[in-house]
DNA sequence: CGGTCTCTTGACGGAGTTCAAAGCTAGTGG
DNA sequence: CCACTAGCTTTGAACTCCGTCAAGAGACCG
């Protein structure tokens, strides 16, 4: 088990391949406190400013919007080896739009925005490394609201649930239907519909 | 009329302040190459590589996206001073997702890949300025999808209309529409509404 | 002007919502 | 270890917002 096997060196890695050094990552590694949260804990709360960028390094958790009417409206799930935070308030300083929450038991990396800004600051390869994972994140984003706008709650469902099996096994069905805008009644007769086609 | 007047200059000063000297803005620019359309012009089409990153210099387009029935979906506009791509094709070098097509004459500036990522590999300042503005795009997506699943048409559109108004103003009614997820029958009914409530 | 593209308006239809109630499941505490 | 409870899921029936179809008015360009 050396640092090379960490989910956060392999997470770099994917991005940056083998010109990460050793030394450089554990550089990296020791900006990050870890720490545990039960589930249903709340990492960060609207209206209070997010101070971190989080690492999760096993369970899950969720970022939502709550509207007027009180309802959660997911805006990303994260697994072990996923970001999460408010970029909105994180990189702001402003209080926060969204709510994030452990789902299930949490071990993760925390990093605050000081230690952020002068990793990037102190290192070409760690900014790029943060350019290219904004970047995914705002390329898969961009598909999810193209598809939101274009196509019907039925095949949206079918896409999410082909794209994230995991998040299908993990996430509740409540949170899935949030996320795909629709509400869980609807999702639950979608699923009833799809498992009568499948086996007719 | 000096370098620093140059709509490009005060789109990186923005994030990067003083800091910008006029030779590296310089050398910036000198990669990007200035190229004029009509209105209609498709700068990448679905299916295509898109090869570019377009900064608009004066005009107006819109990338979307088109779903199997045929349908336009707007996906970003840009202005004067905007930046856009298809970024999944550009980043990935694959088939494009989207069309991007001018809606007036436009004056632009284009940059291909490889400059785009010699810019970034050269010079750390560079590679901070494009991270923050994706950074900022994506920001602004989030909040665009989460007000899409929360929020009803009419306070979508109300929005819409005060953020941008300049949008309002230059961009055609069916493509707000697409933009928002509703029909453009739907805006003009939103519209209508608001008209009477405005001026009961 | 004449044609095409865009916006408006009306009547009808349907995907998804709302309201309500009854199962189901998993976490909690005795 | 089991019972209890709270929260999640399912299902039915009525409803509504937005979509569809259709036709006409207006705007813009060649």
């Amino acid at each position: 088990m050396t640092l090379k096997d960490h989910l956060l060196y392999k997470n770099l890695e994917r991005v940056l391949g083998d010109s990460l050094s050793e030394p450089e990552f554990s550089r990296f590694l020791s900006v990050f406190v870890p720490k545990s949260f039960d589930r249903k804990c709340l990492l960060t709360e609207e209206g209070s400013t997010c101070r971190y960028v989080y690492f999760i390094l096993s369970g899950s958790a969720c970022s939502y919007y709550v509207n007027e009417e009180g309802e959660k409206h997911a805006i990303q799930f994260a697994l072990e080896g996923y970001w999460i935070t408010d970029h909105y308030s994180f990189f702001s300083g402003r209080p926060g739009l969204y709510t994030i929450e452990t789902l299930e038991p949490v071990d993760l990396l925390m990093i605050n925005r000081d230690n952020f800004e002068s990793l990037c600051q102190s290192s070409h390869q760690f900014e790029h490394f943060f350019r290219i994972l904004i970047q995914n994140a705002f390329t898969a984003l961009q598909y999810r609201l193209a598809k939101t706008n274009a196509e019907e709650a039925e095949s949206r469902y079918v896409e999410f649930a082909k794209s994230y099996p995991a998040f299908v096994q993990r996430i509740p069905q409540y949170l899935i239907a949030s996320y795909l805008g629709i509400k869980p009644q609807s999702l639950s007769r979608i699923r009833k519909d799809l498992s009568g086609k499948n086996h007719p």
